[in-house]
DNA sequence: TCGACAAATGTTAGCGCTAACATTCAAGTT
DNA sequence: AACTTGAATGTTAGCGCTAACATTTGTCGA
């Protein structure tokens, strides 16, 4: 920096003023201190600035299992709206998600002193990790639940898994049976009241739910014990994959979708379009999510303190033909 | 940091000593400062390090379309990889590849000190775009084609698309058609070369590619025009994506897999064992991918500027019932 | 012509840490 | 007892920047 004061013949702070956008700089004065920056290949030097400022313009995110298309998805639209509000994002992925995990990732996080963290942690038990954090640094949980004093996003799980219930019943199924993901997890919870509400409100039989893993493993599992029995009208899948799973059981049971059964998924991946047969599902918008939480992130920055913000994305019903006979 | 030397009566000397692990600390001195730390929740604050150290401890991740199964999972070696050597990752996702988009994510990670970056920037032209790193900043680039000067990391495309080529007519096909990525992909050219060398070597007919996006319904929009000639034996597809849309088409043309015509993919995605038919595939291990990027950008970390090195990751196989007659 | 005032620029201090050198102290050596 | 030696700790300076205050310069009205 004294090296570009030093060629416009001007000090530091003036060079200082300008990169910061400082008013009371004279345009022609600014159109040289840029020239020299430009010239010397000058590089603000960041750590000084935070250094000094106490802001590292930085936002943590930590996330599970990244490499699923929804958390993927999210971490995308995180990132591009942090950038967009002039962040940076320091990524902290987990193996596993335990109290412990996720206490380490906060550490670590908070080493660098980001100015505020996403937690994208689906998982029942981190609300209670994260309530910690309250009152703290900022944060926000996606599809973790509301965590008192904390911002929370989610993709509204309930509503979408009674609307895509609600279109299996109408399509003339008596009732509906569920291959739920794993209880701990606060999504699969959420299409499991959904899904059992709308049957109660229908009035029609509540099997109890089928667990899988979100795997198609695991849907191939389901499949193959719901292909065993003869009282099967409709099956909502929670997961794409996990429906992808139970299509091929059922096609190797020959069990026809939608001619034996209806099959309905939830995520509404871009593959789901293009299953034997194209799969109906609820879409879920991962980008507004990201775009939401550093919204609500930002939110709590520039107030300098955590704030207790909730937002809901909807989900939509997507028909395609493994629910239309 | 005063605060914790004033707290066990040393200097603050002490204390940076503790944190840095220095020898020359007695055993109990190094105890009581730990103690301290710990109760008055001490934490050094990175800037201030950074800043006098002139290190960061962080690398820059440059992806494109990370939601993709790959990018996401090589993303996701490669942070835990950096954790796993004491680095933080900070990412750039790009929505478009160009020169300029990727100057642009250079520019900022350079802001950010990063002291090193990985570019998961599988265009051709990046690579000319990389070269004015070379000599800069250590980098790796990611199935981005050897660039000079800099650290390279690949799948062995060649070899895999050689492999599928040569199991398709091994099992009775007078030929293999391809369904190919987009051009300007090094991978979709990778696979070209190694699907024509190993038809050029057997004496088979080479077809034209036909030209995908790597997205389903690309693969579809192939699949229907394969569909529509009576002389398609084997289709090797470029990735599993593509493959799914092309199934799709073929299923709902009447073609049976594997009875009329056999198929295979690329890339081995979690879904590709339960589409219908199971497809055969060629595993990339994008685990390894991250791994071996960290490594070969630490090594120039280490190093104190970049070096051309070159790894290059098997691909393998994997047999299943669209190429089983 | 001169002060009053605002605009533009300059000077100084300090953010929290580590590197480099300085000092202390105990244990051995002569 | 004085003297070396090395381990353990202390002192000082400075990394590159911005905040706060200080100074200079230019403009205008009386």
């Amino acid at each position: 920096m004294a090296d570009v004061a030093r060629a416009v013949g001007l000090s530091h702070q003036t060079v200082s003023r300008v990169l910061n956008d400082h008013p009371l700089v004279r345009p022609e004065t600014r159109a040289r201190v840029r020239q020299a920056i430009e010239d010397l290949g000058y590089r603000p030097n960041s750590a000084a600035r935070a250094l000094v400022t106490r802001r590292s313009g930085t936002v943590g995110v930590i996330t599970f299992n990244s490499t699923l298309y929804g958390p993927a998805s999210t971490l995308f639209g995180i990132e591009q709206a942090a950038r967009d509000a002039g962040f940076v994002v320091s990524i902290d992925s987990l193996t596993a998600l335990t109290a412990t995990s996720v206490r380490a990732a906060l550490d670590r996080l908070a080493k660098q002193a980001v100015e505020g963290i996403i937690v994208i942690a689906p998982l029942s038990g981190t609300a209670e990790v994260l309530a910690a954090l309250a009152g703290e640094v900022p944060a926000v949980v996606v599809e973790g639940g509301a965590v008192p004093g904390l911002g929370s996003v989610s993709v509204d799980q309930e509503s979408g898994a009674r609307r895509v219930t609600r279109h299996l019943l109408d399509r003339g199924a008596a009732t509906v049976w569920h291959v739920a993901g794993p209880g701990d997890w606060i999504e699969a919870e959420g299409r499991v009241l959904g899904w059992r509400a709308e049957l109660r409100a229908a009035g029609a039989t509540v099997h109890r739910p089928l667990r899988g893993t979100w795997s198609p493993s695991s849907g191939y599992a389901a499949g193959r014990r719901l292909a065993a029995r003869s009282d099967v009208e409709a099956v909502f899948v929670a997961n794409d994959q996990m429906a992808l799973g139970l299509l091929r059981a059922f096609h190797e049971a020959g069990v026809r979708v939608p001619g034996d059964v209806l099959v309905a998924g939830f995520d509404d991946v871009p593959e789901a379009a293009y299953f034997t047969p194209p799969l109906t599902t609820v879409r879920q918008d991962f980008t507004t999510v990201g775009r939401r939480s550093i919204e609500l992130l930002l939110e709590q920055v520039t107030a300098g303190r955590p704030l207790e913000r909730r937002a809901v994305v909807p989900a939509e019903l997507v028909v395609r033909q493994s629910s239309t006979r």
